[in-house]
RNA sequence: GGAGCGGUAGUUCAGUUGGUCAGAAUACCGGCCUGUCACGCCGGUGGUCGCGGGUUCGAGCCCCGUCCGCUUCGCCA
């Protein structure tokens, strides 16, 4: 038998079978699949064993690899422990004595399986060689894996599958839509749903109690490590539930769903929290449980002391003091402090004071700061105890409005804790409630909703008109690690409360017959009770698979300015399509290549 | 719209104060070797230093502009 190198691979010709002697390698977690170890001209291969000559199989096709390749070969099995790491990685290697080259290939544009980390324009400019790496096969296999457990969960409790439109009506108040004009309708769009909400809640009208639905959805704002313009989301509705009885059942199919694909035990009963809570003790609707450090509110010690940076907001309704302490964070440079001031400076915050416990039993003389001077000894020692500092702690303080310090000092524990290594946990699921109904938007002048305008509040009609600032939703998000990976609400099923909702978010009667005339007809029709939710599936597999972006967990993502380089999309299309759709472009395009600079009504 | 980091060979990167700075590894091609497994050894091809302008005797390096990628603030009902 003549010995063939990988080398002489590039020279064979198609369809030809040559005899071969190199190592094939099978991983068992490939099942059938085979990994051809050819230097670097990776391949993988399908494997049928012949039943009459147990050490011999055929080899009937080829996956990834510069080759696709048929293989005949026998089976050996080294002795455990006399050669190769490979044993121990559960690889086991067969002698091929021939190869048929079924497929030739370029040299791929990158190392296939290699520790080397590629840059992401070109591995999204290739994204059919990327998605061959065995990460990536393995994220993929988990998204399967997830949506059909979930499928499964859902089918199991008589929930059904219905799909709602991808062409539909632009809604306001939320995101940015992606519109798409009509052509039969002559300045007329469609928007692409942000959501299927309001078709799901006229399903519960047409008495399709339980509905689901694996849906993309589309949003046209700025783009994120967990943010991409069309995403994929789990929309779940249900009638006559509660929020209790939907929590439970969603609770139990994420349990699941982690035991089932990841072989991970959830906590039996997920913690509730409300969103006041979270905001005052971690400063963000979202924590991560798993950072075992918390806001601490000062500004009673404060209110007195003779530094206005403290006393002023500490004084104001509006305005919020805290300190965070951070155990043994004495360790910190001058330097590392400086940094963490630039840091919370982004979310707004003026400066970031500090306070080093250097003796906790040393009184005023053991703590060194810049800012010790400024308050008696009593009010310090009131902070250590509330705090419960110890020596070797910092203290860090955020004094400012209560939104800047609650975004500062929220982000600078997170920082810290991811930072510091001090998560505690590898699990840490929680359900934020009692969100408030409305937020106060200072620049517009009026409420916005602060779930959407379908939610249902946790009182009357007249008491959400005479207290809007107050009052409570009854809305809840499933939050995963610091990352909301849920969220729901019992909607309004009533015309009068839907119609209160709107006139206190000052949409006129007008334009809610305009843009919600649906709507308000269908709640004539006896709306049942009802609320739902929805996850965002790509978060949730993020999270499983470990990743640090959803563009890993999506098989062909965006890159952050919504662009795809592969197909080159968004495109210029031709003047006839233009022409088609009464659309004309403005004659000097700021970019060449950006349409959407271009589109005019 | 703002901030930060990055863009140098197919890939991953180095390149100091502006002056052998057009480099390494790997890939690729050729030769030798070969029970290899990041195979080994020898040789070779390969770059508009993202793009445009400026400063300078001289720019990968400094300045201005711009494009692209990533992170992020705003934005994301």
């Amino acid at each position: 038998m003549r010995t063939h190198k990988c080398g002489e691979l590039n020279k064979q010709q198609l369809g030809t079978t040559v005899e071969l002697c190199g190592w094939v390698h099978r991983r068992r977690d490939h099942g059938g699949v085979i990994f051809i170890d050819l230097r670097d001209r990776a391949g993988l291969v399908q494997v049928v064993f012949d039943p009459d000559v147990p050490e011999t199989f055929a080899i009937a096709e080829s996956v990834r690899s510069e080759y696709v390749l048929k293989i005949k070969g026998v089976v050996r099995l080294r002795p455990e422990g006399t050669v190769n790491a490979n044993m121990q990685t559960g690889e086991i290697e067969i002698l091929a004595h021939a190869i048929e080259v079924l497929n030739e290939s370029e040299t791929p544009p990158f190392p296939i399986e290699s520790e080397i980390e590629v840059n992401e324009e070109t591995r999204l400019r290739y994204r059919y060689i990327d998605l061959r790496r065995t990460a990536m096969q393995e994220k993929m296999k988990v998204r399967r894996d997830v949506t059909r457990m979930l499928r499964n969960f859902l089918d199991d409790h008589e929930f059904f599958e219905i799909e709602t439109p991808y062409l539909t009506k632009a809604t306001p108040e939320g995101a940015r839509d992606y519109i798409v004009p009509s052509r039969t309708h002559s300045n007329a769009f469609f928007a692409l749903p942000q959501s299927p909400q309001l078709y799901k809640q006229l399903l519960m009208i047409a008495g399709m109690d339980r509905y689901y639905q694996v849906v993309r959805c589309f949003r046209d704002e700025d783009l994120r490590a967990d943010r991409q313009p069309e995403f994929t989301q789990l929309d779940i509705e249900t009638s006559f539930m509660d929020e209790d009885e939907i929590m439970q059942i969603m609770e139990e199919m994420i349990r699941q769903l982690f035991a089932t694909v990841i072989n991970v035990e959830l906590d039996s009963v997920f913690p509730r929290m409300t969103y006041q809570e979270a905001i005052t003790r971690f400063g963000v609707d979202r924590p991560d449980l798993r950072i075992p450090l918390e806001l601490v509110d000062i500004a009673e010690e404060m209110q007195a002391v003779d530094f206005k940076v403290f006393s002023t907001p500490a004084n104001d309704p509006k305005g919020r003091v805290v300190a965070l302490r951070l155990p043994k964070g004495g360790e910190l440079s001058r330097k590392d402090i400086d940094e963490l001031t630039k840091f919370v400076g982004i979310y707004g915050a003026k400066g970031l004071a500090y306070i080093k416990v250097n003796d906790r039993n040393g009184g005023i003389e053991g703590l060194q700061s810049p800012i010790v001077k400024f308050a008696p000894a009593d009010v310090w020692e009131k902070v250590l105890a509330k705090t419960g500092a110890q020596t070797g702690d910092l203290l860090f303080f955020g004094a400012d409005k209560a939104t800047v310090v609650n975004e500062a000092m929220g982000a600078l524990r997170i920082k810290l804790g991811h930072d510091l290594n001090l998560l505690e946990g590898l699990w840490k699921p929680l359900w934020v409630v009692d969100f408030p109904m409305f937020e106060w938007d200072e620049k517009n002048q009026r409420y916005t909703a602060i779930h959407h305008p379908f939610t249902a509040p946790s009182c009357s009609p007249e008491e959400l008109v005479s207290n809007p600032g107050t009052a409570l939703s009854r809305a809840y998000d499933l939050v995963l690690n610091g990352t909301e990976v849920g969220g729901g609400s019992i909607r309004i099923n009533r015309m009068a409360m839907q119609q209160t909702v709107f006139k206190i978010l000052g949409i006129s009667d007008e334009e809610a017959r305009e843009k919600f005339g649906f709507l308000l007809d269908a709640l004539k029709f006896g709306a049942p009770p009802h609320g739902g939710l929805a996850f965002g599936l790509d978060r949730l597999v993020m999270l499983m698979t470990g990743s640090t972006s959803i563009r890993d967990v999506i098989a062909f993502p965006k890159t952050q300015s919504a662009a795809c380089p592969m197909v080159n999309a968004p495109a210029k299309v031709s003047e006839e399509q233009l022409k088609e759709l009464g659309i004309r472009l403005r004659v000097q395009p700021s970019k060449e290549e950006n349409l959407a600079d271009k589109m005019v009504g």
